[in-house]
RNA sequence: GGGAUCUUAGCUCAGCUGGGAGAGCAUCUGCCUUACAAGCAGAGGGUCAUAGGUUCGAGCCCUAUAGGUCCCACCA
């Protein structure tokens, strides 16, 4: 063997190299093949105005690591890649630029606009994907797709036509939120309420005397914190239960400024309790008004324009802002002798989610999706567990939407998206929805026809990327074997934008659920806690950390100690940690291979392996059934954990160093050979374990290690073997390390200096049982297992002051010059009986239950019975050493 | 107002269906030792928020309280 590693771990060196082998080998395409069962992941299409972020990372690291996982396990693993057009996010961005040029949308018009956008495509679209390949995401880029390529655009068309059809997709006016910023309407998921301190105004309105005017001794008292809004008043409402407000059934209260009489109306809705029981009704710019105003036919007295300025029917405000026109108004009810008093009053205020401008409610024709019928199977698939969210809780937050939804707003007065496929006669106003555009009206046969200028919520082609990527609305092959998909990974914080509308989607365009699990995760902050982002400057860049520490290092950090759902803190000395962890599988595997070098390692026989081979071969089999349970139960982090302790502490401090004199010592090949092929073959299986969290490192590894196969990523997942358990051994050398640690405590506090575990050594076969006892009132402590265990004072050519400790079969010795003082060891035994005493009896409890025994499984009875005889045993030990103590 | 979630070592967090309190970092002690100082060997440090309850047994289950975080709804 020829190849070796470099001297020192560096990332820089390989990453970016064994990225480009994976594609040109082309182990990320996956194709349908029917012997195979197909594992399959769509991405959450990163945005093309975004930079690869925290997030990111986080979300396409826990894809990477289940597909490589199920990749290696021999599934037909597909990870579908692709990007969204980001509808209004986007657009948003091309008009700051155009800003900066100083040009307007409007005077660019919409053709230009378009073009200016898929040029911003072309430029920003691919970049995040070239950071999702830095990350080492194992994507079939062969596959990608754009939320607004033609296969997307025609699965729009397609779900729009056809849910129209059904009924379910209708246009109709409806109260809608409205940003007057970017001067569209946005669904209600797109609402963030925000606490703001305003005021709350105290008016009143006169009552309408018999002669038809307004009175001068009799007024109405109410409180709003939108005193604007009173333009559009068309009502005030009291309780019909309000006795009160008996006396104004059927009367009419005057409306100042505007000057016209508006009609008490009674109902329910008002809180008798709140204020003063009165409410002004303004049915064009309040969702629960608009209510009111429908249940008593109200009208609809809209006072503003799409810019947030008051329209004609606001008569002598109109063109003022609508702050401007409260404070206006405020003055004038005061001049007026209206204004009763002004409270200071927080109340939360609907903010546009993406540019926090206040939204305003606004009656508007507007497409809809009629939510009750479609979100049905939906709510189903989680109740009856076809769906599975992890962690479970997420259910709740699911429900919860699912139990309140409202009709989906789903037109936007963009132009960045997919133009609504809805065509309007302008002779005799008949709407057509149809695939193509139609030559004529159907009904009046004019040839005026004009395309709704709407586009549709950029989460609508979300929704249908699960099947719209393999294919539909075409039965593709694709669809068919890779639909539906296996898991979902994403942030709780789209649960109602993204993943409910998939999930009604898949059941209504497939009949069939898009996913089996959604896996979420929690948000990444920052070493304080606070959310990363642009304003505050605290945004670390997933990048220059891959720059200065690799790409392992940042995906085993973001994946470890942290668990589904929950927010995890990102800290710089946790990257170390990972990077360090690499560092150390480096030089462990740069170790073996050295000691490799030049020496042909075959299979041996069964008798060659030492105890402790049998030891580190079984350890390595537990850890494999472990670790595939837990990557099974999505358990990604406890997974990774487990492969880390394995390969640090017991491979690489305890294993390498016991077997190290084998290595050094020519005179047994037999043993050597067995120390070595178990080095190798052990450091195989724990690097493919490790593959999916850190490929890069162990790509590199394996390829200098073996010649056997060309790439660890479609090597075997390591199977677990009932021939590799050897529990004897097991707990054989268990025993052991207990009384090395044992030896290096006392060694340490007599102040000699220590010896490293390099030299603790396995020399022979067959050495005899001695007493625990050395010469006068020495002896080692934590030998309690005595049974097996002795000390004799054989120096065996080692060190002159070398002691061995023995066990048969596996014989270690220490070269060892320090000695245990009685007084400790007493107080140590002392200690060790109390414990094993209390043992006993919590054994003894727990066995002489009779519900323990009968409820309990078997095998947690069998072992707690086996730990009383062992504690029973351990006891008799320690009370024959404190006997010979004295 | 409704709901979720958290409170475990100095810090940040794991702890899966109840059965011997863990990791990383930090601290202290001793080490350049022929894979690794990005390292090695050790040590100290926790009434698992508080109070009850269920149980032979509770960090884990139940109730209440306190504090923190988040989501949803919203009364004009």
């Amino acid at each position: 063997m020829s190849k070796e590693l470099a001297k020192n771990y560096d990332p820089k060196q390989m990453e970016d190299r064994i990225y480009s082998k994976w594609i040109d080998k082309k182990y990320f395409h996956a194709e349908v093949d029917h012997s195979k069962t197909p594992f399959t992941i769509v991405i959450p299409p990163p945005n093309i105005t975004g930079q690869l972020h925290m997030g990111h990372a986080l979300d396409n690291t826990m894809q990477d690591i289940l597909i490589r996982y199920k990749r290696m396990q021999g599934y037909n693993a597909l990870w579908q890649p692709g990007t969204d057009h980001a509808s209004i996010a986007t657009e948003v961005r091309i008009i700051e630029t155009l800003k900066k040029e100083g040009i307007d949308k409007n005077d660019l018009g919409r053709e230009k606009f378009l073009e200016r956008a898929w040029d911003w495509k072309k430029e920003y679209g691919g970049r995040i994907i070239n950071q999702l390949k830095k990350m080492g995401s194992s994507c079939d880029w062969d596959r990608e797709r754009f939320t607004m390529d033609e296969g997307c655009n025609k699965a729009v068309t397609e779900v729009f036509c056809k849910m129209h059809e059904k009924g379910w997709i209708y246009k109709g006016s409806r109260i809608i939120n409205w940003c007057p910023v970017c001067n569209t309407s946005i669904s209600d998921a797109e609402v963030e309420y925000e606490e703001q301190a305003g005021h709350f105004w105290h008016i009143k309105y006169p009552l309408v005397d018999e002669n038809g005017q307004p009175s001068k001794t009799e007024f109405l008292t109410f409180a709003t914190t939108r005193p604007e809004t009173m333009l559009g008043d068309t009502a005030v409402a009291v309780n019909p239960k309000d006795e009160r407000y008996t006396y104004l059934h059927g009367r009419q209260v005057w409306l100042p400024l505007v000057n016209k009489a508006i009609p008490v109306v009674e109902d329910d809705y008002v809180d008798m309790e709140f204020g003063t029981g009165v409410v002004k009704i303004t049915p064009a710019h309040d969702p629960n008004d608009f209510e009111v105003g429908k249940r008593h036919n109200l009208p609809e007295v809209n006072i503003m324009n799409d810019d947030a300025t008051i329209n004609k029917n606001g008569g002598k405000f109109e063109g003022m802002d609508r702050y401007e026109a409260r404070k206006a108004i405020v003055k004038e009810l005061d001049e007026l002798g209206l204004l009763v008093k002004i409270e200071d009053y927080t109340h939360n205020v609907g903010t546009h989610d993406r540019c926090k401008t206040t939204i305003e409610p606004l009656i508007k024709a507007q497409w809809f999706v009629k939510m009750d019928e479609l979100i049905k199977p939906a709510v189903e698939a989680v109740k009856n567990g076809d769906i599975k969210l992890i962690p479970q809780r997420m259910e709740k937050t699911y429900f919860n939407w699912t139990d309140n939804i409202r009709d989906w707003c789903i037109s936007r007065q963009l132009w960045w998206g997919h133009r609504i496929p809805a065509y309007y006669c302008k002779d005799c106003g008949e709407i057509i929805v149809a695939p193509e555009a139609p030559h004529e009206c159907p009904k009046c046969k004019s040839t005026n026809l004009e395309q709704d200028p709407d586009t549709l919520d950029t989460w609508f082609s979300s929704a249908l990327w699960p099947f719209s990527t393999l294919g539909w609305p075409e039965m593709t092959e694709d669809l068919k074997y890779f639909y539906p998909t296996d898991v979902l990974v994403t942030g709780y914080d789209i649960i109602f934008f993204w993943v409910i509308r998939m999930i009604f989607s898949g059941y209504e365009q497939m009949g069939e659920k898009p996913f089996k699990t959604v896996l979420f995760h929690g948000l990444v902050r920052d070493d304080q806690g606070r959310k990363m982002s642009k304003s505050l400057g605290n945004g670390i860049d997933p990048l220059e950390i891959i720059d200065k520490y690799g790409a392992d290092a940042l995906r085993l950090t973001l994946i470890t100690g942290n668990a589904p759902g929950n927010d995890m803190r990102f800290y710089m000395s946790r990257v170390e940690a990972s990077r360090n962890f690499a560092n150390k599988v480096w030089n462990a595997s740069r170790f073996i291979m050295m000691n490799m070098e030049g020496k042909t390692i075959t299979e041996p026989d069964k008798d060659d392996f030492e105890p402790v081979d049998k030891w580190i071969i079984s350890k390595l089999n537990d850890v494999v059934r472990d670790v595939t349970e837990n990557m099974d139960k999505f358990e990604l982090g406890i997974a990774v954990q487990k492969v880390y302790d394995f390969i640090w502490d017991e491979f690489c401090d305890w294993y390498i160093e016991m077997v190290k004199p084998r290595l050094y010592e020519a005179d047994n090949a037999k043993s050597q050979n067995a120390a070595l092929y178990t080095l190798k073959t052990v450091l195989i299986d724990a690097l493919k374990m490790l593959h999916p969290y850190m490929p890069f490192v162990t790509e590199e590894i394996f390829c200098t290690l073996q010649d056997e196969e060309e790439s660890i990523m479609i090597s075997s997942w390591p199977v677990y073997d009932e021939a590799k358990s050897f529990k004897k051994e097991e707990s054989a050398i268990e025993t052991i390390k207990e009384a090395v640690r044992g030896i290096r405590n006392v060694r340490t506090s007599m102040n000699v200096a220590p010896s490293r575990k390099a030299n603790v050594f396995v020399v022979s076969e067959n050495a005899d049982t001695r007493s625990v006892f050395t010469e006068g009132e020495l002896f080692f402590r934590s030998l309690a297992g005595a049974e097996s265990i002795a000390v004799q004072a054989d120096m065996s050519g080692i060190a002159d002051d070398a002691v061995s400790v023995v066990i048969p079969g596996a014989n270690i010795y220490m070269p060892f010059s320090d000695l245990v003082d009685i007084e400790q060891e007493k107080i140590r035994l002392k200690k060790e009986e109390d414990r094993l005493n209390s043992e006993i009896a919590r054994c003894e409890g727990m066995l002489a239950n009779e519900r323990f025994i009968s409820k309990a499984p078997q095998a947690k009875v069998d072992e707690e019975r086996a730990k009383l005889d062992k504690y029973k045993q351990m006891l008799e030990e320690v009370k024959k050493q404190i006997e010979k103590l004295g």
